[in-house]
RNA sequence: GCCGAGGUGGCGGAACUGGUAGACGCGCAUGACUCAAAAUCAUGUGUCUUCGUGGCGUGUGGGUUCGAGUCCCACCCUCGGCACCA
C-alpha cells in the first residue's frame, strides 16, 4: 500500500481528547432533544426498567455507577428491541444526613439537599444514562410528599395507621426512635458506638402485620423471577409459625403474692403461645417476660421487691443487648397457675429470655423438650419431665429432646404422635374454651414516626376537644418549612409556632400539629408508581397509564434492601390497590440484586482509604470505558473487584474497535450501515468464517442480554472483534482491502453494524459515533441485529476422541455426519489406533458434535 | 447455632439439560516497530515433566458413570442473612 495512505491509517487513533469531545457533545444533544422522554399515551410496547433511586449525598460512588449502568444497559437494549422503555430517575431526598450537615455547616437541610441533587444529576448525565429526566422526582418536594400524607390519612381512616405507646429503641445521639431493624449489635445503625436505650413513646404504626399472609402468598408469583435468597430472607423476616394459644387459669395459691389483685387476674387466666402443645404434660413451670403486665399486680412485698429490682436490671440493658446475653436469669413470682389438662399447680417465674413482643409474652416451660427451658431449669433446679420419646433410640442424656416423637405420660394422649397430639390437644382446649389454633408472625407493625425535622410531616392535628384529627384533604400538603435554623438537637418544628399552631379540622378551635415526621421508607415505598405521572396534581398516578406500565419489568438494586424496602414497597402496592389508586398486586415482576463494588478484596470505605472516585475516570477514560468495565469485570449479582488495570483493558478494546472501524472505512469508503442480513453470502474463506461468527455472536449475545449476563456478552463481542482483526487487519493495511466480487463489503457492513449495535447498550457514545460514520442518521433508527440460526452453524466441528475417558485426539468432522462414519473416522486416527489396536472395544459412545469415547478392555 | 450463596490458573472470571476445564480480560514473557520509551501489532502463558506430548489438575475424602467443575454422601473453609420467635 502507498506510504501516504499507510501514514494516514496509522494516524487513526482514539485519543482521550476525542473521547471527551464526542461524549460531551452527545450529552448536550441528548439533553437538548430530550431523547429518552416517552409519553404515556403513545407508548405501545411498554417496558418499565427501574433502578433504586439514590440518597442525594452529594457525589455518586462506584456502587451507583454499577447499579445505574446495569439499568441503563437493560433500558437501551430493550429500546433497540422496539420497546417503549420507561426509565426514570429521582431522589430519595429526606433523611438524616441532611440534618447532620445542617448542624455542621449551618445550611438548611433543604438547601443542602437541592445542591446535592444538582451536582449528582450532572454526574449521572455525564455517565450517559438514558433517563427520562422530565419524570425526575424528589421526595422532599411538597408535590411528592403530599401523597405520603394523603396515603397516611386514608390508612388512618381505615384503621391501618394507628397510634400506640410502645417500648422503643432510642438512640441518644440521633435523638430518635429506631426500628428494630435499625439496631445493629445493640447500637444505632448510624452510630456504631452508641448503645441503644429503651424509652416509652407514643408512636404511629402501619398495620403491616395484617398483610403478613398476603406478603407470603405473593412470593409464589415471584419465584424464579426474584433471587431465591431475597425470598428466603423475606420469609424469615415475616417468620410465620403455626401453634396453639392455651390458657392456664390462676391457682388460688397465688393469693399470697397477688393480694387484692387476685380476683382481677382470676378472670383473665394466663395466656401462652406454643408450637409444641404436644409437650404440655411436661410443663414444670411458666415463664413471663419481665414486661408482662401480671407482674404489676404482685402486692406482697416479699415478692414485689425482688421482682421490681429484677425488672429494673433488665430494663437497663437495651433490647438487643438482652438478646445477646445468653445467660438465663429469672425468679419465682409467687404466682401459680393450673394446668389445663391435669389440673396440677404450676409455679410462675419471670425470666430475661422471654420476649414481651412475641406471642403473649408468656410461655409454658418444658425443660425436657426445649433447650432454653432446659438450661433455665438446670440453673434453678426445676424439675424435668420427659413426655415425648423418639420412635427409635433413646432420650439424650442430660439434654432436651426437641424433636417430634411419640407421647408418653400424657394421660389420654399417650401413644399419639406429636403431630396427632397437637391437633387433638388444641381441639380439646378449644372445646373447653381454654385455647385455640393460632398463627403467629415474627413481623411487627411498621413504626413510622420519627422525632426528626427533615421528613414528611405526619398530617394530624391534636385538638383538646376532638382528640387526634387528620388534616383535611384539601389542606394537603402540610408543608414542611424549609427555612429553618437548628437551635439544638430536637426538631426545629417544635419551636415554630407558625407550623405548630393551627385550627382543628373538626371543630375549628385552636389546635396543635403533630411534629413527628415519617420514616423515609414511606417515601420509597411507592415512588415506582409516581414515575408514571410525576406531575399529576389530583392523584398519585394516572390509572390507565399505570396499568400499562406496571408492574415494573426489571427492578435493579442492592441486596441490602432485601427485607425492609422491598417488603414495604410490596405492602404499599397492596394498600394502593385497596385504596383503588392502582390495579396491582406485586409491584416488581422481576428483581435483580447487584453485588457490591470492592477494592483489593475489601469494601470501599473512607477509613480504609480505598475509595475510587468515578469522576477521575469520567474525566480521563470517559463514560464508555467505566461502563464497559463495570459490566465486564464480574457477573451482575456478584461482588465486583475494582481494578485500574482492568479499566485500561476496557479502554484498549474501545481503541481497537475504533481503529478497526475507522481504518476499514478509510480504505473502503463504501462500507456502510447494514442492519439486515445481506442477501448474498461471502465467497472468500475469511468471509465465510466471519459470516458464521457474526451470526453466532448475535444469537449468543442476545441470549446473554436477556439474562443480564453482560460479562459474557461483552466477551463474545471481544471475540468477534478479535476474529475480525485476525482476518481483516494487518499493520501494512493490506488485509483491510476487500473486493466487491467476494461480497466481503456487505459482510463487513453487516458484521460491523451488528457489533456496534450490540455494543450500544454498554458503550453508547463510541457506538453511536462509529455508527454515524457508517451512515446512521438518527439514533431512533438503530435496531437490535437479527441473525439466522442456520447460518450460525459451523459446517465442520471439532470432536474430541477419548479412549477409556481420556482425551487422545481431536478430529474435525462435518456437523451432520452419521454415527458410523464418525466412529470409523475416529478409529482411523493414528493416535487412537495406538490405544485401541489389539484390544477389544467393549463400548462406543458417540455424542453428536461433542465427543466419541471408546471403552477398551 | 439455623438458613442461604459460594470455593475453578498469579488475578477478575468462562464452561448450555454430565461430554475438549480455564472462553474473554488483566498480569507476565518473547518478538516486531522505535535511537529509546510509551502506545500498537504478533506469539506464548494451569502445573509437574526423564519434554514421550506423558502424568496431575475445579476446597477435602468417598461414591455413581464410558465420562463429574457439573449428580449423590460426609467434611472443611469463605461470604451474606437471621439469631433466646417458645
Amino acid at each position: 500500500m502507498e506510504n501516504e495512505i499507510l501514514k494516514k491509517l496509522r494516524e487513526i487513533q482514539l485519543t482521550t481528547e476525542k473521547i471527551q469531545e464526542y461524549e460531551k457533545n452527545r450529552i448536550q444533544k441528548w439533553d437538548r432533544e430530550n431523547t429518552y422522554h416517552i409519553e404515556n399515551e403513545s407508548a405501545k410496547n411498554p417496558f418499565y426498567c427501574l433502578v433504586m433511586f439514590p440518597y442525594p449525598s452529594g457525589r455518586i460512588h462506584m456502587g451507583h455507577v454499577r447499579n445505574y449502568t446495569i439499568g441503563d444497559a437493560v433500558a437501551r437494549f430493550k429500546r433497540l428491541q422496539g420497546y417503549d422503555v420507561l426509565h426514570p430517575m429521582g431522589w430519595d431526598a429526606f433523611g438524616l444526613p441532611a440534618e447532620n450537615a445542617a448542624i455542621k455547616h449551618k445550611t438548611p437541610p433543604a438547601k443542602w439537599t437541592y445542591q446535592n441533587i444538582d451536582a449528582m444529576r450532572k454526574q449521572l448525565k455525564r455517565m450517559g444514562l438514558s433517563y427520562d429526566w422530565q419524570r425526575e422526582i424528589a421526595t422532599c418536594r411538597p408535590e411528592y410528599y403530599k401523597w405520603n400524607q394523603w396515603i397516611f390519612i386514608e390508612m388512618m381512616k381505615r384503621g391501618w395507621a394507628y397510634k400506640k405507646t410502645a417500648p422503643v429503641n432510642w438512640c441518644p445521639k440521633c435523638e430518635t426512635v429506631l426500628a428494630n431493624e435499625q439496631v445493629v449489635d445493640g447500637c444505632c445503625w448510624r452510630h456504631e458506638d452508641t448503645p441503644v436505650e429503651q424509652k416509652e413513646l407514643s408512636q404511629w404504626f402501619f398495620k403491616i402485620t395484617e398483610f403478613a399472609e398476603k406478603l407470603l402468598e405473593g412470593h409464589k408469583k415471584l419465584e424464579g423471577k426474584w433471587p431465591e435468597r431475597v425470598l428466603t430472607m423475606q420469609k424469615h423476616w415475616i417468620g410465620k409459625s403455626e401453634g396453639t394459644i392455651a390458657q392456664f387459669p390462676l391457682h388460688e395459691a397465688s393469693k399470697e403474692a397477688l393480694g387484692s389483685s387476685y380476683d382481677k387476674l382470676k378472670k383473665e387466666a394466663l395466656e401462652i403461645y406454643t408450637t409444641r402443645i404436644d409437650t404440655v404434660y411436661g410443663v414444670t413451670y411458666m415463664a413471663l417476660a419481665p414486661e408482662h403486665p401480671w407482674l404489676d399486680s404482685i402486692e406482697n412485698p416479699q415478692f414485689k421487691q425482688a421482682i421490681d429490682a429484677f425488672r429494673e436490671e433488665v430494663k437497663k440493658v437495651s433490647l438487643t443487648d438482652r438478646e445477646e446475653a445468653k445467660d438465663k436469669k429469672g425468679l419465682f413470682t409467687g404466682i401459680y397457675v393450673t394446668h389445663p389438662f391435669t389440673g396440677e399447680k404450676i409455679p410462675v417465674w419471670t425470666a430475661n429470655f422471654v420476649l414481651a413482643t412475641y406471642g403473649t409474652g408468656a410461655v409454658m416451660s418444658v425443660p425436657a423438650h426445649d433447650e432454653r427451658d432446659f438450661a433455665f431449669a438446670k440453673e434453678y433446679n426445676l424439675p424435668i419431665q420427659y413426655v415425648v420419646f423418639p420412635k427409635e433410640g433413646e432420650i439424650p442424656e442430660d439434654a432436651a429432646f426437641t424433636e417430634y416423637g411419640i407421647l408418653k405420660n400424657s394421660g389420654p394422649y399417650s401413644g399419639l404422635s406429636s403431630a396427632q397430639a397437637r391437633q387433638k390437644m388444641t381441639h380439646d382446649l378449644k372445646e373447653k374454651g381454654m385455647g385455640d389454633f393460632k398463627v403467629q408472625y415474627r413481623l411487627h407493625d411498621w413504626l413510622l414516626s420519627r422525632q426528626r425535622y427533615w421528613g414528611t410531616p405526619i398530617p394530624v392535628i391534636y385538638c383538646d376537644s376532638c382528640g387526634i384529627v387528620p388534616e383535611k384533604e384539601e389542606n394537603l400538603p402540610v408543608v414542611l418549612p424549609e427555612e429553618v435554623e437548628f437551635s439544638g438537637s430536637s426538631s426545629p418544628l417544635k419551636d415554630m409556632p407558625e407550623f405548630l399552631k393551627t385550627s382543628c379540622p373538626q371543630c375549628g378551635k385552636e389546635a396543635t400539629r403533630e411534629t413527628d415526621t415519617m420514616d423515609t421508607f414511606v417515601d420509597s415505598s411507592w415512588y415506582w408508581a409516581r414515575y408514571i405521572s410525576p406531575r399529576k396534581e389530583d392523584g398519585i398516578a394516572d390509572k390507565k397509564s399505570a396499568k400499562k406500565f406496571l408492574p415494573v419489568n426489571e427492578y435493579i438494586g442492592g441486596i441490602e434492601h432485601a427485607t425492609m424496602h422491598l417488603l414495604y414497597a410490596r405492602y404499599f402496592a397492596y394498600i394502593l390497590n385497596d385504596l383503588d389508586v392502582l390495579e396491582i398486586d406485586e409491584p416488581f415482576a422481576k428483581l435483580t440484586t447487584q453485588g457490591m463494588v470492592i477494592k483489593d478484596g475489601r469494601k470501599m470505605s473512607k477509613s480504609l482509604g480505598n475509595i475510587v472516585d468515578p469522576d477521575d475516570f469520567l474525566q480521563n477514560q470517559g463514560a464508555d470505558t467505566i461502563r464497559l468495565f463495570s459490566l465486564f469485570a464480574a457477573p451482575v449479582e456478584k461482588d465486583l473487584d475494582w481494578s485500574n488495570e482492568g479499566v485500561e483493558g476496557a479502554l484498549r478494546f474501545l481503541k481497537r474497535l475504533y481503529r478497526f472501524v475507522m481504518g476499514l472505512k478509510f480504505v473502503n469508503p463504501d462500507l456502510t450501515l447494514m442492519q439486515t442480513v445481506p442477501e448474498k453470502k461471502p465467497t472468500s474463506s475469511r468471509g465465510k468464517k466471519i459470516w458464521q461468527k457474526t451470526h453466532e455472536t448475535i444469537l449468543t449475545v442476545t441470549k446473554d442480554f436477556e439474562s443480564l449476563s453482560f460479562n459474557t456478552a461483552i466477551a463474545r463481542l471481544m471475540e468477534l472483534l478479535n476474529d475480525l482483526y485476525a482476518e481483516f487487519f494487518s499493520e501494512d493495511g493490506e488485509k483491510l482491502k476487500v473486493e466487491k466480487s467476494s461480497y466481503e463489503l456487505e459482510l463487513l457492513s453487516f458484521s460491523v453494524s451488528s457489533l456496534l449495535a450490540m455494543l450500544f447498550p454498554v458503550a453508547p457514545f463510541l457506538s453511536l459515533t462509529l455508527l454515524e460514520e457508517l451512515g446512521l442518521k438518527e439514533e431512533k433508527e438503530l435496531k437490535w441485529p437479527q441473525a439466522d440460526e442456520k447460518e450460525a452453524q459451523k459446517s465442520e466441528v471439532v470432536i474430541v476422541v477419548q479412549v477409556n475417558g481420556k482425551v487422545r485426539d481431536k478430529i474435525s468432522l462435518p456437523v451432520d455426519i452419521e454415527k458410523e462414519a464418525a466412529l470409523q473416522t475416529a478409529l482411523q486416527s493414528e493416535k487412537i489406533r495406538k490405544y485401541v489396536e489389539g484390544k477389544e472395544v467393549k463400548k462406543q459412545i458417540y455424542v453428536p458434535k461433542k465427543i466419541i469415547n471408546f471403552v477398551v478392555g
